[in-house]
DNA sequence: AATTGTATATCAATCGATTGATTGATTGCT
DNA sequence: AGCAATCAATCAATCGATTGATATACAATT
């Protein structure tokens, strides 16, 4: 997933990949059926991991209030905002996600739709709703929600010039508090209460 | 730019390049001096267009008050969404854009951040700072810039997958002038008058 | 306890195809 | 004739995939 995140999947040769993990170029054939089938597992590992990540915080129940809604929808800002720059494989994943989901040929794309961004977003949305009182499905939740965690890839996909503009040297936790901040700003207007 | 953008500059090869321009491999080294010349001409070209899309608008002074700058700043959130979603050559263009962007060794990455995210990014920090008064170039208001150009950036490269959650059939006039709506309102809040 | 059978897994070696780059010849225009 | 541009042809290098040989582990048999 690295080496596909990196620079593309045509980009990753089989044997960079297999120098890469120890083993032998064949090994790819053996247990995937070929490069092809080692991007297939990618993306299922990946959907897997930030299923994780997303998933509905415990203890929410079906129908929240608007108070207990936003509280939700901030610790869900923090735990992703936290994943995307800290956690150390969180880079090339989202890269690679990022990369598949950029082009609509991808043998992928339906597979990370339906097993990650469908469901993940669906979720986001009730939340949202829950928080202001518009309908789930609107199409102005729905855009919300996709701005909201726009956001949050952008700072993980862009980062060697955020980096570069923030006049960061390291893009790891003390950073990570910074755009966490940031972005629980926009969180809390976005929503409409304008209690920052 | 267009074969860049779609998987990647290592997946783009020379012979499609030259055959989607009608002429010969040949012309690419004679040109450009090979591959790589291409990419840094690529580069050069993007930022040269994009320069033009986010350039500030006339009319603005040096020293604009909060009113003024808020307006500027909504044209401009306006005619970035305009460009990214309707603009033919767009979606290639920020899709280059960000591939490079994206990795940290890319030989163009000074490039188009100098002549292309520094000012750019610079020139918003200004007008966010007369639309909120806050410094202009605190670490606040630069994240702050981040998240919004972050939000149009991701409507263009997730594309697809908005598309497809969002029941578009089309990715055009229709669905920016949606799109836009919603930004501007995120604008709006997020600069701190909540008046939508 | 020793041996054999079998499935799993990795290895070096090699396949044809494609890559970016280069060459010398050719074209079109002044 | 002279220059700029494009052409087909070809180069070594690398690509993904495949091959047959080999190593390992565990069950069945002697």
């Amino acid at each position: 997933m690295q080496q596909f995140g990196r620079g593309g999947f045509e980009a990753a040769s089989t044997r960079a990949i297999a120098a890469q993990a120890g083993t032998n170029i064949s090994s790819i054939a053996y247990h995937f059926g070929g490069k092809d089938g080692l991007r297939i597992a990618c993306a299922d590992a990946v959907a897997e991991r930030i299923a994780q990540v997303a998933r509905p915080l415990p203890g929410l129940q079906d129908r929240p209030d608007l108070l207990h809604a936003r509280l939700v929808l901030r610790r869900l800002v923090r735990r992703i905002v936290t994943f995307m720059i800290v956690s150390p494989g969180a880079s090339d994943a989202v890269a690679f996600v990022l990369r598949e989901l950029a082009q609509p040929d991808s043998p992928v794309l339906d597979r990370l739709y339906t097993t990650l961004v469908e469901p993940r977003h669906r979720a986001l949305c009730a939340l949202w709703s829950a928080a202001t009182g518009e309908p789930a499905e609107s199409e102005d939740v729905k855009l919300a929600v996709f701005s909201l965690v726009g956001q949050a890839v952008y700072f993980r996909v862009a980062a060697p010039i955020v980096r570069r503009r923030m006049g960061w040297r390291h893009y790891a936790r003390a950073e990570a508090r910074a755009i966490t901040r940031r972005m629980l700003t926009n969180l809390d207007r976005m929503i409409g209460g304008g209690d920052g």
